[in-house]
DNA sequence: CGTAATGTTGAGCGCATTCAAGCCGGGTGG
DNA sequence: CCACCCGGCTTGAATGCGCTCAACATTACG
């Protein structure tokens, strides 16, 4: 399959919002946020991407791009042609297996963003995204217990539904209640089984462990 | 294909959280809500699904339903096993465009749920879900300007993100605002563009309307 | 080394939630 | 047929979480 390398440098865009769909992306190295936007200008990050996954699903099914895929740090990509894809899946049973799972994956993956959106608290949003990013990291084979962040308090906060002062509050929260140590973008987990608990926790939460 | 007609009854669930992932479904007559549920029991409505719409694409992933999908009213429904629309799909590029479509479509949609869910206030979630009901009724030749909702003040809120209290506290304001006649789940739409304005109207709202 | 971008922290406010009480309307049984 | 009941809906009052605005600290970078 002929596939195209393509680098993208830190705050460059792999594509926008309008462009034509062509490819998907497999990130080689580095990381990406996609953003969408509204009628009204108001903006959103709608997802975070890192090393191994894909891109560019969104496109699909108007034959332009429905966001922006942005770099958050120096990357790497392989252009992969939809046409081709989709070609050569109708021949080769695995490759359409797996098309189909990845689509359903991002569905399965966006319902569980809405679930947090709707039901989670400041302190549960926070730890469930750094949660899903320690285990991402993890299954690359990376440790669990130390990450540095790609992205700005106000990137987090926009993915989040929370404004980035409320992030960085509830990051200071985190660290008064010695769950991790927290140096701007360096953070290092120090009680991991606490932040899994705090994931899914209807209520009370840090209260419970005496911080205010 | 062999496609096999279903009834389900109001209440009643086409498939569960857990069930094995068969089929696709095609809504012939009625509407549905799809739930999923966190692991500490939190549960939220994560869409509604009206005649002529498609269910089921969640389960591909595991080849486990991902939500349950229940009947808001007797509804009847087209099963289509996956694989056929597999092996089908591999001989018909019209069909297997379709799917690829299709998916990518929910996810853009859910992008847009995300969007509302972390960035809009109260009175526009309810328009935006308002809008998008009537738009959906509209493209099936039904008037725009009268609809019955399926759905409880329950279910909208955990669609919305809002608690029944709010949803309820909500359509009263529009009625006073003279947007619309709210006799429970019976709404006539009085001023459509109103309504449109104010899904993406950042900030006052009603409050310019003089409404508080 | 200086400047701009990013992050932290504080004070006050407002919107949605929570808790509570009452209302409506449709279905059931006496 | 009407009274009753119960689920769903409405409305009110008080609370609190996260937002806004503001000042300051820290870091990255030219």
């Amino acid at each position: 399959m002929i596939t195209t390398r393509r680098r993208v440098k830190r705050h460059e865009s792999l594509f926008r919002n309008g462009d034509n769909f062509i490819n998907l992306y497999a990130i080689r190295t580095g990381g990406f946020k996609t953003c969408i936007a509204s009628d009204d200008g108001r903006d959103q990050v709608s997802g975070f991407q890192m090393t191994g996954e894909m891109l560019g699903f969104d496109g699909i099914v108007n034959d332009r791009h429905n966001c922006d895929a942005v770099a958050l740090e120096d990357s790497e990509v392989c252009a992969l042609p939809f046409k081709r894809i989709a070609e050569l899946s109708r021949r080769v049973n695995a490759l359409q297996r797996h098309v189909h799972k990845m689509m359903s994956h991002e569905i399965v993956r966006e319902h569980d963003v809405m679930l947090m959106l709707a039901n989670m608290r400041a302190e549960e949003r926070l730890a469930t995204f750094l949660v899903s990013l320690v285990n991402r990291l993890q299954a690359r084979g990376f440790t669990r217990s130390k990450l540095i962040l790609r992205m700005t308090r106000e990137e987090i906060g926009s993915y989040l539904g929370l404004n980035l002062e409320t992030v960085s509050r509830t990051f200071s929260k985190f660290a008064v209640a010695s769950m991790m140590d927290v140096r701007q973008r360096h953070i290092r987990i120090l009680d991991t089984d606490a932040l899994r608990q705090m994931v899914s926790q209807s209520e009370g939460a840090l209260v419970n462990r005496g911080v205010h």
